[in-house]
Formats: structure tokens, C-alpha cells, sequence
RNA sequence: GCCGCCGUAGCUCAGUGGUAGAGCGCAUCCUUGGUAAGGCUGAGGUCCAGGGUUCGAGUCCCUGCGGUGGCACCA
């Protein structure tokens, strides 16, 4: 009896695969209906690592799963390939990005084919080819006619250590996503794509994506931040200050409290406070003091509400006798609504705390239900919740909702204001300082100014001699590149040397998979028979930023006409880390698990080093990173164990979209689980099979087989990869317990079928063992080529049934039935029961439950 | 502060209102021509705690505790 060999067999069925071209997307047909799968694709860093074994095997499962099922499968690849890990390779050891890049894309193409996975590699692009990305000028271009694309001065986040700019998206707790150094905000004029305009759109459309996580859905409803309010004018009771002779505009959520205005705030760089503060020093000062406050979050959190009493008053819209004063507020922020605030401090805690610190008026005008208005009163609490209107002339007695929509109306009749929904996303900047991406199309004409460049004009490509021996754009320093004639009058002009973002590239690839040739952008046929993506996999560390902007540029195109999906992406499915256990030395040195060895005293798990023995410290269980030198290299893994072996051990042990945690007791585990599969395949002797008496075992393991297909294909279908791989783990051991040896021949043939549903149901996991096992049971032909076996279902529950008998919901005994026994038959079995009766001696039976093939309770008193 | 998720065997985790499960680890034994191994058998459970719904709760609801993730002066 051979060991199996994955050394032998895992190249020789790749081999198979490619020959046959089994992976390629076939054309529209009739009665087979299309699935397209995708996982997001790789920055080519140049090494494969645990986290993309995951991913690609998660999609990779799901893609030969829907191609046994009859699907047409579009399973595509491709490479993220611009973007500043190539510029700073280039920086740090004098290569070019460019050659950087395919190398790295040819490294790692080579390490995913040897994963095995089901893809039409005839459809591979890199971003960076300038086939693809002279396609996004071209359709950055048809934006830019229609008013999307805009250039605007603006205060932008700026990366002191990438020199670039960063979208809002990319700042995370005020540092830069990908460099961690704390941003700066710079003026510049900028590239923006006017996603604002689809705000109500994308966050309306959320709704429609009921294949997507709760948790990325209201990440994004979240991050577009609508709010339905009011934005109305206060008159100053006094002369108004220059530049304020029609008032001062605020935005408001809560129109229903505004009988309870104790004052008017603005934002310390608000015009009005720069205004007073060239008049005035205090409030020239305190405005410095508020700046001076850090931006990370921590001191966010923690900072004092301070103010400046302005001396100006306004009045109230609704009684203009009425005087408020106005003051300028650190809590205030110029970049939402209009700067400028009402302030209820009854109602809204930042107000109250501001208003307790100041000694403002604090009136209530909401009632809380079951509260007495002449003695309610607010603490230190302000009150957000329902109630009635109260202190509030007109509106008293109204409910919140009714009272917001009455008080807009007034407003509205006094033409001071009106209905206004405001939104916390901002448009994207997608303009890069960068040489290594893709260059925005346009020239800058003394004359002429901005001048888009014709059709004609495009590809813009890179030169190929880019200098990257210093920070900074380096096409902006290229000698000759950005000299060039304006397209509209033929002066000296200089081509933009800025580049897009890179999330611009990764906002439409799904739809350049659809047909990569096209001579167009999109081929909106393709487009539009294998759009929207059916499943997404990636990282919830995308859950804003890329999956917004794809979203709203599949919006964009398809308003220019260029495809007809609404949404680019139907299903999401977001899996987690790939985690594993970290070791120090006493020392507090991380050691690379590699180093070390595991053994346990007793129930403790203990960790020494192979080369001295010395004990170490086994710490927590964190994301495999280079830092904590907690990481394990893929290929050897493969070397040791297989592919086979590796991809099913990152999908077995939790739920996909959870962490796991690589052990090498798992993947050894996953190993010798290949191994039994293979020596219980090899057991079976080859058919045919004499006809003989039926047997039990046969029985058994007809009937778990069946079942064993039900969960694996509702496992599949639902997710829960993890669970089913379990289920293979049981059946192996029902195999083995029927074993083929001194078999019957009825059992011989019922395990040969069981065997043979088994090689396909193990197919999306462990591809190549599969493939191997088949042609070892005699089937023909290739097991990626075979259906997905189907169920009898009478055959998914045994003939007999165990059933347990409760008395008052305790276990007393149990009873052997047949199965789908009626109820009413198996109660008269378990009241003729002598054994259950004498449970039930001395006590009157009240109730029999009996829930068919599962339980029997008798309530008894 | 707001919104999620998680808490089940020593560890990592499944578990669909109806008998408490898997892998690894641990223990015992067998095998030593499958051997850089393989196999048999077994022990091990306050399903985080408390309350509720139900004939019946690991599962549904409420409260609390612990862990973890996201968002956050967004008017």
C-alpha cells in the first residue's frame, strides 16, 4: 500500500486541468445559467501569503462548487499592480517599479497556480498594463464631460511620509491608512470624482444588497452619514457683520426643539469666528488655543468643550425679540452642515455640557412620556428620546416627528430656510502625487487652461524612464515627459503629472474581466451578461473604501450607457484573518514558530527552541505578521504536506468569515485526514460487484452517504465550509468502521457509490486528491467535469430510529421506531413500553408530545 | 458613548427549540514490514451567570459579566 504522494499527483492533475482548458468561461448558453465569483485581487507584493490561501481557496470552493452544479463560471485574476510599495522598492534598492512589479506578478502567478485553483487565467490583467489603464483614462474622460470628474482648491489630507494625498477614506484615527504618519492638512487643487452626487443612491441601494453583511452594510450607511434636518438663517438682532448681511446659516436635525435655543455656535475656522478674530486678540487666542489640540482621537475624546462669547446676539426665527447669543464652540466642526449651530441643550448632551459650563439657559421643550411638565427638569443628562412638545407655543402637544416637519414648514413660509438632507461623505480626491500610476489625462494650456485630451490623444502612457531615487513625484521631475502641445491650441502646454489613486484602478476590474480585449473600456454585451458579481470575497478591511467607490463608479458607468448593473457586486462575503499563536524568549525576542517545538506537560502546552532547548513564552494568538515573526511561509507548507492538505486545513477550522488560527498540529491533522482518504479509496477493490443479500453495514453506509451529501451541499451553500469539512471527518470514520476488507458484496458496492459521491463532494476542497481518487475508483474522465452527486431523501434518515422518551422534559428512557412513524403510533409504542410505564407509575399523564423522528415527552403530574 | 459579534471538552471550534459534537491534545492498549508511522479503546462538559418564554432552551427573549470589532463632539 503507497503513501499518497500530493508531490506526484498535484502537478500531474494542474497539468490535466490546464491542457483540457476545463477553467475558461464558456460563451451564453441555454439552460445554463452564469455565476461569476471573484475574490479581490492581490497587490503583487511578490509573496504569497497565509491570508491569500484563505481567500482564494473560500472563492475557489465556491467556483467548483457552481460549476458541478451546472453553472456557467466566470472565475477571473488579475493584479492591483500600481501603488507605492513599487516606488519605495525602487527608492530603497535602485530597481524600476515597473520591472518590480511583473516580476512579483510572475512570482506570485506561479505560486497561486500551484494552489490549484479553478481560474480562466486566459482573462489576467494587471493594472498597471497600459492596456487597462489607457481604458480608465478613456472612461475618466466621459466622466469628466458630464461635470463627475472636477478640479477644485481645496484643504486636503496630506501624508508627510508617502508626500501625497490621501481621501478621506484613507485617514484613519488622523494617520495615513498605509504609512501610519500623521496627516497634515495642506491647500492644494485637486482631482475629485463628485460622489456626492450619488450619496441618496448608494445608501438607498444598501437595501438591495440583502447578500451583504449587516456589518459592512451599515459601515457604509454609516460612512455616507445622511441626515434629514433643516437648514435655515438667523438675522442678527443688531447690525450684521460684513459678509453676514443675510445671516447666519446653521443646520439643524432636531427643527422640533428649536423653542429650546439657548444659543448659537460656530466652529472656531468658521468665517464669522475668522472674521472677529482680526478685530479681536481674545478671540484671536482662543481660536489658536482650540487648533492647538491634537487631532488623534484619544485627544478628541478627552478634550474640554471651551467657548468665546462672540457679544453678538441673532434672533430667534420664531420671535424675533427673542436674543440668542452666538459663540464660537470647539465642538463645532467647519467640514459638516455649514459650520454653524443651534444649540437645545435640553435636548443634545454636547449643547448641555456647553451650556452647564457657561451658565446657559437650559430649557426642555421635548416631554418624556409619564413625565409631569410642570416638574420635569434635565440634570447633566440631556433627554434624545420621544415625547410630547411642550414650552413651545404652536407646537405643543405634537409628537418629535410631527413637530420636525411643522417647524420646516414654518420655517420654510418665512423664507428662512428649508428641508435639508446633509451627508457626512465627502467627494473622493483621486488625485495622487505619484509616478508609479495610472496619469490623469488632461494638459494644463496658459491659454486655454485645463484641456481634457481627445480619444485620439489616449493611451497617455508612462515613460519608461522614470527616476525613483528620491521622494516626490517622480513624473513630475521626468525631463521631458509633461511637455507637450495643447490639444485645443497647439501653444506649449504641460501634460497634469498627478495620478489616480489606486482605488480608481481596483473601481471597475470586475467589469474589465468580463471581456479584457475589449477595445472599449467595457464591452457592455460581456458586462451585461456576467454583471453583477454573484460572490465577492475579500477582506472587511474594504468594507468603506474600495466597495464604496466600486459601487459608485458601476453607478457612474452605467449612467454614461457603458453597462446596465445597478450594483457591482450582489453577493459579499467577507472572511477573516489568518491568525497563529506568537513565542518569546524570556528575553522578549519573538521566535518564528519554525524554530521551536511544541509538547505539552500534563494539559499545559509548553514551547522550547529545537537549537538549545530554552523555554519560551507562548503568547497570544495574533494576525500573522513579519513584526511578531509569528508568520509561515505558504510554499513550504505545500512541501511538506501539499496544497491539498493546506487548503483544507484554512478552511476547516472556523467559520470562514471568523479568524482561524494556523497550527502545524492542524494542518498535520488535515494531512492524515488526506492520507485515510486515500487508503480507504485504495482499499476498495475495483467493481464489478457480485449481487448479493442486502446488509446492514451496506445500509448504513448508503443512508450516510446520503446525508452526508444534504449537509455538504447546504454547508456549501451557506457558508459554513468548516461544518461540512466535520461532516467529510465523520463519514471517513463510518467508512472505516465498514471497511472493505471481509466486506459483503452488497457493502463493496454501497461503499463504491459512497466513495464516488465522496471524491466529488471532497472536489472544491481538496481538488487533486479528488482527481487522484476518482481515476483510482474507475470513474472516467476528470472529477471537475463530473456533477455534483445528488440525495435521495428518504435516504437521509436511518430505517429505525432511536428515539428518546422524556418524562417532564428529563430523559427516562428510549424506543427504537420506524422512521416517519406517526405520532399517534408511536405514542401507543411508548405507553405500551413496560420500561417507561413504571417511570410513569403513581402519576397522571397530562400531555404526549411526540415530534416525528427526533423526541417523545410526557408531561405528567 | 452608540452599534455589532463572541463566550460549548485542556486548546481551536461546529451545533437548524428535541439524545452534547469534530479536530488537535491527554490516557490505556495493540502494531513495529504502512515506521520521519499507523491503529484500538477511553477519560474529559456548571454549554459565562441570573431571570423569562416553552411540554422541552446550548439554541428564542431580557438583564448582567468577560472578550473583541466597527463608528463617534456629524448638530
Amino acid at each position: 500500500m503507497a503513501r499518497y504522494n500530493p508531490k506526484e499527483t498535484e502537478p500531474k492533475w494542474r497539468a490535466a486541468w490546464d491542457a483540457a482548458k476545463v477553467f475558461e468561461a464558456g460563451p451564453p448558453a441555454p439552460g445554463k445559467p452564469k455565476y461569476y465569483v471573484l475574490e479581490m485581487f492581490p497587490y503583487p507584493s511578490g509573496r504569497l501569503h497565509m491570508g491569500h490561501v484563505r481567500n482564494y481557496a473560500l472563492g475557489d470552493v465556491i467556483a467548483r462548487f457552481k460549476r458541478a452544479r451546472g453553472f456557467n463560471v466566470l472565475h477571473p485574476m488579475g493584479w492591483d499592480a500600481f501603488g507605492l510599495p513599487a516606488e519605495n522598492a525602487a527608492m530603497e534598492r535602485g530597481v524600476d517599479p515597473k520591472a518590480w512589479t511583473y516580476d512579483n506578478i510572475a512570482r506570485m502567478r506561479s505560486e497561486l497556480k500551484e494552489l490549484g485553483l479553478s481560474i480562466d487565467w486566459s482573462r489576467e490583467f494587471a493594472t498597471c498594463d497600459l492596456a487597462y489603464y489607457g481604458q480608465q483614462q478613456a472612461w475618466f474622460l466621459e466622466l469628466f464631460k458630464t461635470g463627475l470628474v472636477y478640479r477644485k482648491e481645496g484643504v486636503v489630507n496630506w501624508d508627510p511620509v508617502d508626500q501625497t494625498v490621501l481621501a478621506n477614506e484613507q485617514v484613519v484615527d488622523g494617520r495615513g491608512w498605509r504609512s501610519g504618519a500623521v496627516v497634515e492638512k495642506r491647500k492644494l487643487n485637486q482631482w475629485f470624482l463628485r460622489i456626492t452626487d450619488y450619496a441618496n443612491d448608494l445608501a438607498d441601494s444598501l437595501a438591495t444588497l440583502d447578500r451583504w453583511p449587516d456589518k459592512v452594510r451599515t459601515m457604509q450607511e454609516n460612512w455616507i452619514g445622511r441626515s434629514k434636518g433643516l437648514r435655515f438663517k438667523f438675522n442678527f438682532s443688531d447690525p450684521a457683520p460684513p459678509d453676514f448681511a443675510e445671516g447666519l446659516e446653521v443646520y439643524t436635525t432636531r427643527p422640533d426643539t428649536l423653542y429650546g435655543a439657548s444659543f448659537v455656535g460656530v466652529a472656531p475656522d468658521h468665517p464669522l469666528a475668522e472674521q472677529i478674530a482680526a478685530q479681536n486678540p481674545a478671540a484671536a487666542e482662543f481660536i489658536a488655543a482650540c487648533r492647538k489640540g491634537g487631532a488623534s482621537q484619544a485627544e478628541i475624546d478627552t478634550a474640554e468643550k471651551i467657548g468665546f462669547d462672540t457679544g453678538l446676539t441673532v434672533a430667534h426665527p420664531f420671535d424675533p425679540s427673542w436674543r440668542l447669543p452666538v459663540w464660537i464652540a470647539n465642538f463645532i466642526l467647519m467640514d459638516y452642515g455649514t459650520g454653524a449651530i443651534f444649540a437645545c441643550p435640553a435636548h443634545d448632551q454636547r449643547d448641555l455640557d456647553f451650556a452647564r459650563k457657561y451658565g446657559l439657559a437650559v430649557k426642555p421643550v421635548v416631554l418624556p412620556p409619564g413625565e409631569d411638565p410642570a416638574t420635569f427638569e434635565v440634570g447633566d443628562e440631556a433627554y434624545t428620546g420621544p415625547g410630547r412638545i411642550f414650552n413651545s407655543q404652536d407646537l405643543d402637544g405634537l409628537d418629535v416627528e410631527t413637530a420636525k416637519a411643522a417647524a420646516i414648514a414654518k420655517i420654510e413660509a418665512q423664507d428662512q430656510g428649508q428641508g435639508a438632507t446633509v451627508f457626512r461623505l465627502r467627494d473622493w480626491g483621486v488625485a495622487r502625487q505619484r509616478g508609479w500610476g495610472c496619469p490623469i489625462p488632461v494638459v494644463h494650456c496658459p491659454a486655454c487652461g485645463v484641456v481634457p485630451l481627445p480619444a485620439s490623444a489616449l493611451p497617455v502612457a508612462l515613460p519608461d524612464d522614470l527616476e525613483f531615487g528620491k521622494p516626490g513625484n517622480a513624473l513630475e521631475r521626468h525631463p521631458t515627459w509633461k511637455h507637450t502641445a495643447c490639444p485645443t491650441c497647439g501653444a506649449a502646454a504641460l501634460r497634469e503629472t498627478d495620478t489616480l489613486d489606486t482605488f480608481v484602478d481596483s473601481s471597475w476590474y470586475f467589469a474589465r474581466f468580463t471581456n479584457p480585449d475589449s477595445a472599449s473600456p467595457i464591452d457592455k454585451a460581456a458586462a451585461d451578461y456576467w454583471l453583477p458579481v454573484d460572490q465577492y470575497v475579500g477582506g472587511i478591511e474594504h468594507a468603506v473604501l474600495h466597495l464604496l467607490y466600486a459601487r459608485f463608479v458601476t453607478k457612474a458607468l452605467a449612467d454614461q450607457g457603458m453597462l446596465s448593473a445597478k450594483e457591482p457586486f450582489a453577493g459579499l462575503f467577507t472572511q477573516g484573518m489568518v491568525t497563529h499563536e506568537t513565542y518569546r524568549r524570556q528575553s522578549g525576542e519573538w521566535v518564528e514558530p519554525k524554530d521551536l517545538e511544541l509538547y505539552s506537560e500534563g494539559q499545559t502546552r509548553r514551547a522550547r527552541l529545537i537549537a538549545t532547548g530554552e523555554p519560551l513564552v507562548v503568547g497570544d494568538i495574533e494576525k500573522m505578521s513579519k513584526s511578531k515573526k509569528n508568520t509561515v511561509a505558504p510554499e513550504e507548507i505545500f512541501e511538506v504536506y501539499g496544497v491539498d492538505a493546506a487548503r483544507l486545513f484554512v478552511l476547516s477550522d472556523s467559520p470562514p468569515e471568523r479568524d482561524t488560527q494556523w497550527s502545524n498540529a492542524g494542518v498535520e491533522g488535515a494531512w492524515r485526514f488526506v492520507n485515510r482518504v486515500w487508503a480507504e479509496v485504495e482499499s476498495q477493490p475495483a467493481g464489478p460487484y457480485e449481487t448479493g443479500p442486502d446488509d446492514p453495514a451496506a445500509d448504513a453506509v448508503r443512508r450516510g452517504s446520503h446525508r452526508l451529501i444534504k449537509a455538504m451541499t447546504e454547508a456549501i451553500e451557506s457558508f459554513r465550509f468548516n461544518s461540512g469539512i466535520a461532516r467529510l471527518y465523520e463519514f471517513l470514520n463510518l467508512m472505516k468502521e465498514h471497511k472493505a476488507q471481509g466486506a459483503s458484496s452488497a457493502l463493496l458496492a454501497a461503499r463504491a457509490e459512497a466513495l464516488s459521491a465522496f471524491a466529488r463532494l471532497i472536489a472544491p476542497f481538496t481538488p487533486h486528491l479528488a482527481e487522484e481518487c476518482w481515476v483510482q475508483l474507475g470513474q472516467s474522465g476528470l472529477v471537475v467535469d463530473a456533477p455534483w452527486p445528488d440525495f435521495d431523501p428518504a435516504l437521509t434518515q436511518d430505517a429505525v430510529v432511536t428515539l428518546p422518551v422524556q418524562v417532564n422534559g428529563k430523559r427516562r428512557g428510549e424506543i427504537q421506531a420506524p422512521a416517519g412513524a406517526e405520532p399517534a403510533e408511536v405514542e401507543k409504542m411508548v405507553l405500551d413500553d413496560p420500561e417507561i410505564t413504571r417511570r410513569l407509575e403513581g402519576l397522571t399523564i397530562r400531555k404526549v408530545i411526540v415530534v416525528k423522528d427526533r423526541i417523545v415527552n410526557i408531561v405528567a403530574a
